[in-house]
DNA sequence: CGGCTGACTGGAATGTCGTTCCAGTCGATT
DNA sequence: AATCGACTGGAACGACATTCCAGTCAGCCG
């Protein structure tokens, strides 16, 4: 009765070329790294595919459901992955999650925005939860009251993501805006802070020189480590203030 | 020469009722507040102004300008907007900046996702130099050394964005979900996530109660605190580490 | 083994959107 | 009064997401 949606098996008729979610779901992430958010259609998906519309719209219910679809087999993959070397500390934990999710938005850059949307809109949806989950264990194996896992955990994530999409973001402009490396891009962004109202912006200006010649990653590890920081200072930690 | 974009005003014929830039940002605002970010379309934009698409697009160049013009004017206004009372201490200042930050995107749920966007996309554009440099002035004002000022700043911005775009977000999907009020909708998600499989969800059921019943303002000036906390933590405090 | 069923497909059709185009209008200038 | 150009309104256009429907093909039932 229900007229869409693929309810995996019912154990009739499949052809051998069978178009199925998974398919289509894979198809979409390369389209989105390739060509980004806009270049996600259905026109595209269809040739790509070699189908026609009816045929994913059987599979998919609509747009929204693919990119939540993408964008959770992106992010179960990217904290599935082992971590390269078992962490010794609670600290190293969280600074392992917090790559690993850095790495995957700095690989599919449409990844920030996409979380951003989504993971309000619907906070049962397994995104939130899976990414909560893997940030907050470490958060807990800090040793630090369950009162604080809560906003401990929720400030991390917050950083972790909107850090890491910033610099997704910028290694996409500087590739379309320049054509050159982002060095260059960030050597432009800076220079145009440094010439800003010295009256208006005086703050601005004075961190253009360290936009200008900073690692990303190491920066963004700087912000986790300030974060935890802040986590076992309020919080008398149990352990772990030791790297 | 250049065939669209008005410059301001040439001293050329202008009607009584005439169409301006800032009427068109203040109408679209309007329709985002109320309608949502797919509430705002030149249709609905034409009959609002009683005008022509033609006429729109001669003070705007694309519907992204319009986007980012409103943006602009929101986040102008709550950052101008005189803290209620002067704050004491560098803490407090902050603390000031973050909440008139928090109270827009609440006030303007469409926000949060179009500074995600914006801000990335043109790190030149007006809106993200007067984020950082309201937040990072504070910064600056807690007596840190200068290394820490970007990486401290950046922390707070994201989380800031992070965490009210979030906030945000719930109260729109409470609205929309249940038609009852945040609480029931908070209750609603708590009790979704106490539901998840304890194998795998270990962490977040175990703070789905604090998501139940915490006070939303509270919880984010905490995650303020927290990080002001690891600033200072990290960067031995030339003052201000009293409130 | 031959027809039936229902999962699954492809393409045509629909409606909405952002954007462009152009024939005008109206005030100020001359 | 003629003219110029800033400014307008509405009719187009092309791209998109989505819906509809007439089919097709594999397995099951007789």
């Amino acid at each position: 009765m229900a007229p869409r949606r693929n309810t995996g098996s019912t154990g009739t008729g499949r052809r051998a070329d069978a178009l199925s979610r998974e398919r289509i779901v894979e198809a979409a992430v390369e389209l989105l790294d390739t060509a980004g958010e806009s270049g996600l259609t259905f026109r595209v998906l269809t040739e790509r595919l070699a189908t026609g519309a009816g045929a994913i719209y059987w599979h998919v219910a609509n747009k929204g459901e693919l990119l939540a679809a993408a964008t959770e087999a992106v992010v179960a993959a990217a904290l599935t992955a082992a971590p390269a070397r078992a962490p010794r500390t609670p600290r190293e934990a969280v600074r392992a999650v917090a790559l690993g999710l850095y790495g995957a938005i700095d690989a599919h850059p449409w990844l920030a925005p996409q979380l951003a949307v989504q993971m309000p809109r619907d906070p049962v949806k397994s995104v939130t939860p899976r990414i909560y989950e893997a940030v907050g264990r470490q958060v807990r194996a800090l040793g630090v009251p369950e009162s604080a896992w809560f906003t401990g955990t929720s400030a991390l994530v917050h950083y972790i993501l909107g850090a890491a999409g910033q610099n997704a973001a910028n290694g996409r402009a500087a590739r379309a805006h320049v054509g050159t490396d982002r060095g260059e891009f960030l050597d432009s962004v800076s220079t145009a802070w440094e010439a800003l109202d010295p009256g208006e912006y005086p703050f601005v200006r004075a961190v253009a020189k360290q936009l200008r010649d900073h690692d990303d990653t190491e920066q963004f590890l700087a912000g986790v480590d300030l974060i935890l920081a802040g986590i076992t200072a309020l919080h008398a930690p149990g352990a772990g203030a030791s790297d």
